[in-house]
DNA sequence: GTATTTTTGCCAAATAACGTCAAGACAAGA
DNA sequence: TCTTGTCTTGACGTTATTTGGCAAAAATAC
């Protein structure tokens, strides 16, 4: 199971020829954790993104969308009907907030 | 908390004039669990909106995306960003299926 | 072959989601 | 006002899901 996330972690991590085994340092977790953040197993949680980000000298911002895109498509993943599902959500955006629905 | 889900559960029970009793009835849970299914506090189960499209009269599809728009929209809901995060997954849908990333 | 790194399976602990009960709020009608 | 039925809420115990670490196995490097 590929996430996008943990792929980007993978290859930012072997540009600067780092083990794991640092990362989990830093992060205070096991190297088997990380690495299955890394495989897409596990979640890194929100607060360790802004480490990682540091780390791999990456933007956390856009580690932070590929994180949260990893959550959404999990929910879509089997669904046929995935980017009317998508669209919809677009399109309420704004409507969620105000918290009136147009559907 | 609104949903889109519960909101279209209400507004189309209302035109049948169906209590609420009834609907839980049909699902086999209590009126409080239901109640809070439409106000958006509990979550349906996927097999329930069968029975709910059914009773109410409307598109199972129609209902199940509203459902899944939903779970989406709490993954971005605090998330400035919110549309770079949908864009990242419409974008990577083919490339999540072949489990290789553009990213 | 040995050492290092990465990966996996398993489990207990933590977290989150659940359904129900009991009580309260609200509206309509007597 | 009192009653009846409906809807809503909070608290609580239960169940399900997710988590992190350990230990051992694979894979890779030396």
């Amino acid at each position: 199971m590929t996430t996008l996330f943990g792929n980007k972690l993978k290859v930012l991590r072997e540009v600067k020829q780092m083990p794991q085994r640092k990362i989990a340092a830093a992060l205070e977790i096991d190297t088997a954790t990380y690495c299955k953040i890394e495989k897409g197993d596990r979640r890194a949680k929100r607060e360790q993104i802004e480490m990682l980000a540091e780390l791999l000298d990456f933007d956390k911002k856009k580690l932070i969308r590929l994180w949260s895109a990893d959550k959404i498509y999990e929910i879509i993943a089997n669904d046929d009907d995935a980017s009317n599902i998508l669209n919809i959500v677009a399109e309420n955006i704004v409507e969620y907030k105000r918290k009136i629905s147009k559907v």
